[in-house]
DNA sequence: TGTTAGCACTCAATACATCCGAGTGCTAAT
DNA sequence: ATTAGCACTCGGATGTATTGAGTGCTAACA
């Protein structure tokens, strides 16, 4: 369990400094030594216990709210424990289960195995998910369908490979010829199936703007309905769950730093970055070595999930320094294989 | 502006209860005699309104928050307040631009407006804003497509006449023949099209399993896959936006307040009922004239707005008692009105 | 030499007393 | 009918004492 001598600390302090870690995970209440000398783990008076405590709190890993009170893990300290203390802890069958099952059902879209991912972990967890769907840079467009609602409107569809499907009504420029919009979308699907979305605009300009002058008769019209179907911003496709999960934290009866967290996730230019920034595999951001100041007291953990390609998404749980770090890190790593493995299955079996 | 004698009241006990009223939703202070006495509006001694408060209070408008603290409008005050006193806002300039703006916009996509409207109001407001889509009773299937993403697995896309887009991936039942999904497609499309979608399980149970069984080689299959790709149960609409504008509001410093309300706000299942049963027109509902417990300290503010054909989709604010009724409603007003307009112009113009 | 018992000390939390002032209700004067 | 005057109320702020959980340090001990 313990990995003996790290660094310069004994494995006295080793445990002191994980049971104390342990138990204010737990509790939330500074930890005093008369408390952990009860513990059957520790065998040592609270004499000694102090000792080490007062010796681990000049090494910085733990510290006090005031001069007499019991100790609280340091953002340092909570480094230590996860990188080198903590050992990942056996989910139970039930929730094993859970995330499993989230799995297995039948219906396969990214939208909605997000959206439902989120939710489920959020439940797991009683923290915040985030969930960040891949980059699509490999993603390539499949299909163009356009379905006319009445005289002035229809409706674009696209459809990409890995089956997310974008759609945008928009206003049929005045009476456009009927041929002409059948031919549009012939040579879109012609032009375009098959190219990787990012490129879509610029093929647009290029090639299917000389065809579309070529072969419809209001070569004008074409364009312009092109223009305002296709020509839409990257959507980020961000999916969060249990925001209220923070309002449940007692480091969160502060109503105005709740605000300041909530503000940041309601904007998803604020959160989004974050994740995309995140390096392959499970990543812990404790405190400060988050950049958002209003995240100063939260743990970010990420992990990434693949599609294969290279493609990757993010899954994130957000919650105080004090988050339950092994089962977090269980959880986000079972959830972020099998979503790996589901969605390997689907899109990559040719 | 004061419509003279109602009830039993005097009009210097409605001009004393607006005062009162109208400080109290500025500022979240209990009102004393004093301050109302400086008031330009009002030409009488503190000692006379404190005769008038007193009236008040004995009448129900009124409440103290102790013996000596001056007065706060009681529910029935407010109810009051919005049935005979209160007149709409002149709204800004600015606040009408924005709405108005809000629709100006080329897009125009059910889901797309709802999501912005959500969010202008929120900000226009600073309340929550909910947006319950249309009922869909008379939304009709316009156009079913169904396209293949690999060997095994397909993207199924119905298209309503109201420009609503709802897309499900399946897979596809093991070597299911590729004639046979195209025929099964363009029985879905003879036999479906202009049918209300609420119909659409039924049709395929008595029609279009016959007409399958005839023309497919694999009946079987292609049933099955009908089934997992169309049975997907309704799915409530609903757009909200500024959530944590509650977090602003004084009377919600309490954290445990705040979860249980955002607890119903993030369950479907709870807010969409409330909006659904609305009656046609504005309504509000202050404080406990809302069933659910956690609002009690809320008003909730309803409008629908109209689709043509009897569909009515509902709008709704939700802030606390102290809400700024007169510019609530003028908000709310013009923005159904707006909302109305734009989408009989997109749908109902043939 | 490492461990522990003992003890003085610290400080947040709690309770309690006091004071202040905004606000009321009532009475008597205008 | 209105208002000035005044005694009264009570929440909130401020000050003080008490308590108890916890510490650091020293000296005794195995």
């Amino acid at each position: 369990m313990l990995t003996g001598v790290i660094d310069m600390l004994t494995n006295r302090q080793l445990l002191v400094l994980k049971v104390i870690i342990d138990d204010f995970i737990e509790t939330a209440q500074p930890v005093g030594s008369r408390h952990i000398a009860k513990k059957d783990q520790v065998s040592y008076s609270p004499a000694t216990i102090r000792n080490e405590m007062a010796d681990l709190e000049d090494l910085g890993y733990l510290e006090k709210t005031h001069s007499s009170s019991g100790r609280i893990p340091s953002e340092k300290g909570y480094r230590y424990y996860v990188d080198h203390i903590m050992s990942p802890l056996q989910l139970s069958k039930n929730e094993v289960n859970q995330i499993r099952y989230s799995f297995s059902n039948r219906m396969m879209e990214l939208e909605r195995v997000m959206q439902n991912s989120a939710h489920i972990l959020s439940e797991l967890t009683r923290y915040t998910t985030i969930v960040l769907g891949p980059q699509v840079y490999e993603t390539k467009l499949k299909q163009i369908q356009i379905v006319p609602l009445n005289n002035q409107s229809a409706i674009a569809i696209l459809v990409t490979d890995k089956g997310h499907v974008e759609h945008r009504s928009f206003a049929i420029p005045g009476d456009l010829d009927q041929s002409d919009l059948e031919k549009t979308v012939n040579i879109l699907n012609e032009k375009l199936a098959g190219v990787p979305i990012v490129y879509l605009s610029q093929l647009i300009e290029t090639e299917v703007k000389y065809l579309l002058e070529k072969y419809t008769n209001d070569y004008q019209k074409s364009y312009e309905l092109l223009n305002q179907a296709f020509f839409t911003e990257q959507p980020t496709n961000l999916y969060v769950g249990g925001k209220s999960n923070i309002l449940a934290q007692p480091e969160f009866t502060n109503v105005e730093r709740v605000r300041a967290l909530f503000n940041i996730m309601e904007n998803e230019e604020d959160i989004a970055p974050l994740l995309k920034a995140t390096d392959e595999g499970l990543h812990i951001f404790i405190g400060h070595e988050n950049k958002i100041e209003a995240m100063n007291k939260c743990t970010l953990m990420t992990a990434t999930y693949s599609l294969g390609d290279n493609q990757y998404g993010t899954v994130a749980l957000l919650g105080p320094t004090r988050m339950d770090y092994a089962k977090a890190v269980s959880i986000l790593d079972l959830w972020s294989t099998q979503m790996s493995q589901s969605l390997q299955k689907w899109f990559n079996e040719q």
